[in-house]
DNA sequence: AACGCGGGGAA
DNA sequence: TTCCCAGCGTT
């Protein structure tokens, strides 16, 4: 309401509040981060989550768990972990595996280039690395799907590096600390906290990088939350240097812009029977899903007699099927669809039994509803 | 610097 | 609904 009526910007109501509280010590990161510690090491100690890839500090389990954990959250990947383990448990196994067996692993996990990239990783530390990931952050950093978060987590955390690993969580948690109305989505922004904190790492014994690095994202998992008010209450290890609740900004910070809004596809989804099998495609290898496997699907919500002048071939429709909706997050597809019977196996389509479906091609979870359904009706 | 890239849990 | 998650690569 301040804000709105004075028509001011949030960097505008901070230096006001600045000059209001003039007493107060204006404090960089830095500072605060060196303030901060040892309390930050010792809370972690106490309070660190039971996480399977916590168990040693192998830098390949290290290195899958990170991959896996890049925008998605700590309980979705538990099971994709474990599963993983079990199947490639080393980087030759890994660089060694059919691209779509790796999929089939990934399915429904989401961001599938990740996998790719892990391939092409493993393939890479095999050639020129003799299989071990290497203990350096430009070597690191060169690795395909690594980037600057995600080296300084394996460097600091398996190797014990002094290199930031600054996440959305360190984003949001150091933002306040510093009562910062600075958008942190801008890299130029995250470039800046990584050199403070990076500076603060120098300053640590040779085996606590990954332990500070760790201390900050569990900060922000356990206690500086995302969606809605942090717990400032728990024992927080920020809490006598945290401008933010020292001047109750808690809910305006972080500052994130605003983010546009999806476009709606409408798709006809078709299961196509021939026999005991059904129809698959695969989709392009480049953009949304790539070279992953799909119910053949056209553009627009279709009648049943468009469908069929689409099929040709001496197919007919057994029946419509309910509607459903994915959304990703930058497109929402609202699905239509059709159970067919194919005359002929169609050119193009690929005809899957129901074990190839479940054990073999990677089918995106977008399809979830009508791959239900198949199982349903059989 | 902006955009494309999944999927799901929680408010 | 919207937000946001242990982000990265391409353009």
């Amino acid at each position: 309401m301040y804000k709105e009526e004075m028509n001011v910007s949030g960097a505008d109501l901070y230096s006001g509040l600045q000059k209001i509280f003039p007493d107060e010590k204006d404090l960089t990161l830095t500072e605060r981060l060196e303030a901060a510690r040892g309390p930050l090491l010792s809370w972690y100690q106490g309070n660190k989550r039971d996480l399977p890839w916590r168990e040693n500090q192998d830098a390949y389990r290290i290195w899958i768990s990170e991959i896996m954990l890049q925008q998605t959250r700590v309980e979705a990947v538990k099971p994709y972990f474990a599963r993983f383990m079990e199947c490639f448990p080393t980087v030759q196994a890994l660089a060694e595996c059919e691209e779509e067996e790796l999929f089939k692993y990934w399915e429904g996990l989401g961001y599938y280039s990740r996998a790719r990239n892990l391939k092409k990783a493993a393939k890479i530390i095999v050639s020129q690395y003799g299989g071990e990931l290497p203990a350096d952050h430009r070597a690191l950093l060169a690795l395909p799907g690594i980037g600057s978060y995600t080296a300084g987590a394996i460097g600091s955390i398996a190797f014990g590096l002094p290199v930031p690993a600054v996440d959305g969580n360190v984003m949001r948690v150091l933002s306040r600390v510093a009562g910062s109305y600075e958008d942190i989505l801008k890299q130029a922004v995250k470039k800046k906290t990584e050199a403070a904190v990076e500076e603060v790492l120098k300053t640590l014994k040779k085996d606590e990088p990954g332990d500070f690095n760790q201390a900050l994202i569990e900060t922000g998992a356990i206690v500086c939350v995302p969606n809605g008010a942090p717990l400032c209450d728990l024992p927080c290890p920020f809490y006598t240097v945290c401008e933010a609740r020292k001047r109750n900004l808690i809910s305006a910070i972080p500052v994130k812009a605003p983010k546009k809004k999806r476009k709606i596809e409408e798709k006809t989804v078709l299961l196509v029977k021939y026999g005991d099998k059904i129809a698959i495609r695969k989709r392009d290898d480049t953009g949304l899903l790539a070279s992953l496997y799909e119910f053949p699907n056209l553009e627009g919500k279709l009648s049943e007699k468009e469908v069929l002048e689409r099929l040709g071939g001496g197919a007919s429709v057994e029946e419509k099927l309910p509607e459903a909706k994915h959304i990703f997050s930058h497109v929402e597809w609202h699905m239509s669809g059709y159970l067919v019977k194919a005359g002929e196996e169609i050119p193009g389509m690929l005809f899957a039994d129901r074990g190839e479906l479940k054990e073999k091609y990677p089918i995106p979870n977008a399809f979830a509803a009508y791959r239900k359904l198949l199982e349903s009706q059989s």
